[in-house]
DNA sequence: CGCAAACTTGATGTTGCTCAAGCTAGGTGG
DNA sequence: CCACCTAGCTTGAGCAACATCAAGTTTGCG
């Protein structure tokens, strides 16, 4: 085999470190490697559409897509962050019920559905490590409801930068390279409300805003609280 | 094989019409039947506690679960009433992450958890079409997401009477075997505003409500409309 | 019949939205 | 290299939708 020097982003993929496969063995490793293509996104440009047909299932290799639903009128739901690691794709059958497009530029790894849908088939233990994927933005989701319909606005906040903190693996700092407008439309809040509710934070010493898209989280104690919802009246 | 006369509640389960079963050959229906004991619980009755650790995965025979998670100041988002032929336990790997109980008398189907695993390893096209099943609620549960976050009172209203008249396959009447708290906290909203909501709607005439937990919509084309966001501003 | 739980209705309050203005950072072209 | 331009962000003032608090009414049940 050999090993070349490739395009700046794209150096030789190690499909074994795959998310998809995740405890395969070897050969079903090789089918993945076998039938799998890379793809890029720039900002803003979409994945899939609501209404598209879908052929193909997606796993992030590096950057941020957002997938969200639209009102007739604008109102925008956006239900998820996917980053390095998520697949796009699992849930719809036949037809994507949202939209799915890029925050940052975005590398992908592209499956088409028919061989993904053999190997889920042949594969033992595929198909059950699917149903813990899943299962598992299945929990994400109802915690979503919760925070959607039962917390105040600066414990979404608060419930949001650990998100974000946890998904970088960081404790300190946390970078956002979404908008206010994106992370309003997260949280079922409003950009004004968004940035509102950073600076109290910021001035109580919660957390620090050194750099456009970055936060500090200097009182994680206190954040940690207030997304739990432990502090009910702490203005 | 002898067809008896049994108790009230209880006659024989056509296994075959299980919501599990669905696509399975004889032989792995007659596994199923094998494996599964049938269970009740009286209105209030817990299945699942948050934390518990789960054993079972079950399926709804008869009456309502409602499924939710609780802030620890006693907030309480409802993410999922569950009716006939709806699955519980799926999502959770090892414990339970969320309260699950009987809104009405219900009658379930129960499967023990390493019964069921091994049904999904040896039984081609039931791990798919428990796949198919998660992902239909994802999709739910994203409508949900779109519906706390960036709907109405009124469009959440108009929503969930929708949904459970689909649910119960009726063009006209809804039966709401849950409380107003029950619908006040699976929309986000308080028992008052859901009142108040449902008043507004009958004296619009876009419904009535003829007895205690009984709904009309004698304007189902107004509702879809108000679900769907389409009416910004039709006070 | 009487009680408790659920529901409705009213009066008032508050959170977060709307509308509006000014600020900042980063990219572009002169 | 700088000045401009724009998208994104912040801040303020006023407002509206929904929450809260508080009676009263209905319903089902013992």
């Amino acid at each position: 085999m050999h090993v070349q020097a490739t395009m700046n982003v794209a150096p030789r993929l190690d499909y074994a470190a795959l998310a998809v496969c995740r405890g395969l063995g070897r050969e079903a490793v090789s089918h993945v490697a076998a039938m799998s293509s890379v793809r890029r996104l720039a900002p803003g440009e979409a994945l899939f559409n609501e209404g598209d047909r879908t052929e193909s299932i997606y796993e992030v290799l590096s950057g941020m897509l957002r997938i969200y639903k639209l009102l007739p009128d604008g109102r925008r739901q956006i239900t998820g962050f996917l980053s390095a690691g998520h697949l796009v794709g699992l849930a719809h059958r036949n037809h994507c019920l949202y939209t799915v497009d890029a925050v940052t530029p975005v590398t992908l790894c592209r499956y088409p559905l028919a061989h993904f849908d053999r190997l889920v088939d042949q594969v033992p233990g595929f198909a059950r490590r699917l149903l813990a994927v899943t299962s598992d933005e299945l929990r994400a989701a109802q915690d979503q409801m919760l925070l959607l319909g039962r917390k105040t606005a600066e414990e979404k906040i608060a419930s949001f930068l650990l998100m974000m903190a946890k998904r970088q693996k960081s404790d300190e700092t946390v970078q956002l390279s979404m908008t206010r407008s994106d992370i309003a439309d997260y949280l079922g809040l409003t950009t004004e409300t968004v940035s509102r509710t950073l600076t109290k934070l910021k001035s109580h010493g919660t957390i620090a805003l050194p750099a456009y898209g970055r936060v500090e989280l200097t009182d994680r104690e206190q954040l940690e609280e207030l997304a739990a919802g432990e502090l009910a009246a702490a203005a």
